[in-house]
DNA sequence: CGTTGGGTTGAGATTGGTCAAAATGGGTGG
DNA sequence: CCACCCATTTTGACCAATCTCAACCCAACG
């Protein structure tokens, strides 16, 4: 594993863009996944692009918020991919979450005057960086938005639940090809996926530290799935050859991501590649036994 | 682990208690938290109190939320153990967390609208059963009971940041170690401990599904902790004879239990037992290499 | 008492980790 | 275009932590 030595955020630029671009969907990652999930009418949807106008632009790998230090922004993904993660004093690492574009890194900065894990960028990438007091006070202000952020919290939390079950309960092989199926949904929802596949570009390094394993292990895990024909991955471009088969593997719902949205309308994913097949093969969670 | 064949909640009795004694401390292990831990007024703790009125009374082993279901209450523990738990299609479980008197079991249920997780007593217990609907009206009406919540949510996630960490780095001792590190501070808040000790009622089956080991191999590692005179444990009583040693072996530091409060005033814990001992050893979080 | 649910123990199997080297592959400076 | 460099991936041999299965024990309880 990673034997974190936390690069410093040198590669730090701040810049303030107009915000001119009135809540245009394409721009902001964030927007649209709001758009998709959340009741927000445009009026809440500027008003939060608004707060968004703060930019920051990091190269791949430095730290944007370090472990325990005071939370003063909270970070919004707007292109490229981030990861949160917490170290241990020896320097093993686990990385939390992953987050792509549309994703908030540090909601909780919100209501918690220090961060107990550290945000890094996996790629370049460009963030928005949002006043927790502007925030919070925009969502005193207005309901949808408060409801919004519970939300988007509520998710959050719901995704820590499953990596929960998945760092206790499924082995290596079934933990990476969930992984691999949970990002393409996600990628998907935020317009970067293309079909089946979609750009990967985490090192199996970070995929190890994501999932608890050996960046060694991982690597031989990903062998077998690609000598199973499960998926086609090189080049730091991965493609998912058979959904089912690899949905099967990995014990893969997409409940926990509640793609639903917030009032059950939710995005179009009809024609979506995880609706498809034996949906009916419900787990057996509830049985009476 | 336990192959868990869900037990129908057939233990479930409803009762309903005039709430007349109002927001008194001790009969309510979450006001005494709240009391502790926010900043809230008497006025806003009589109006939680009073959304507490209904009350469930459950046996040892029962589930009280079946995963998948739509969640019409929040529950709150006001005495017993508690869990939330994630059942994979085949039966492997892994509990998420561990809920002791004055804990929230599933606060998500406010804004989303069904559980990914079931909930499941761990002895008899009685939970407050409160309707999401009216916890919602009260924190849209009150702004310090609004931000209760939000804290509350926020260190719930925090929790799960921590237990991720546990799952995917910390060797099973580690991990042992830690969770019986966790719960001397969290029973002391609440007022469940005795010193150094406190009534343990988890099986080590029960131990093993929340560490996502095995209960044959939590055995072992009790008894090398037992051996190396770190703790003594038998007949549902635990006591940690070597606190800083346990820490140690845990790497335990109880900053994402957010004891110091929403407010930052927080309890006073300065005879607290983890307040002792070379808190000067920060670990090398932030190393700059 | 007999049953039952935990706790303990042992032997052996597996998964995943360790260490170290070799292969690959995309940059970079010349 | 080439030589080289570095990070990353891949491989192999071996090891360690943890799991599996199967007893066995024991205290609680009906």
């Amino acid at each position: 594993m990673a034997h974190h030595q936390s690069l410093q955020g040198t590669g730090l630029v701040a810049l303030r863009s107009p915000p001119d671009q009135h809540a245009s969907a394409t721009d902001n990652a964030f927007l649209l996944k709001l758009r998709l999930l959340c009741g927000l009418d445009e009026s809440d949807l500027a008003a939060i692009d608004l707060l968004c106008g703060e930019r920051r632009q990091l190269r791949a790998r430095v730290t944007a918020v370090q472990q325990g230090r005071p939370s003063d922004r909270v970070f919004v993904v707007l292109d490229g991919w981030v990861c949160s993660y917490r170290l241990l004093a020896d320097g093993r690492r686990q990385i939390t979450r992953l987050l792509v574009p549309g994703d908030v890194c540090n909601l909780e900065a919100l209501h918690l005057p220090q961060s107990g894990s550290a945000i890094g960028t996996l790629t370049p990438c460009t963030l928005a960086a949002v006043s927790p007091q502007a925030l919070r006070e925009l969502a005193a202000a207005r309901r949808p938005i408060a409801d919004t952020l519970a939300w988007l919290a509520a998710v959050d939390l719901a995704g820590l639940v499953e990596r929960n079950a998945s760092l206790g309960r499924r082995s290596a092989r079934e933990h990476v090809a969930h992984l691999l199926c949970e990002l393409l949904v996600r990628l998907t929802l935020v317009g970067r996926a293309q079909g089946n596949g979609y750009a990967m570009p985490l090192t199996q390094e970070e995929i190890a530290d994501l999932l608890g394993l050996t960046s060694v292990h991982v690597n031989r895990v990903v062998q077998a799935l690609r000598r199973d024909g499960l998926i086609e991955y090189g080049g730091k471009e991965l493609v998912i050859t058979q959904w089912s088969a690899l949905k099967a593997a990995a014990g893969f719902r997409a409940d926990y991501l509640h793609l639903e949205g917030m009032d059950g309308s939710g995005a179009d994913f009809s024609a979506a590649p995880w609706t498809f097949g034996a949906e009916g093969s419900r787990p057996a969670d509830f049985a009476t036994g």
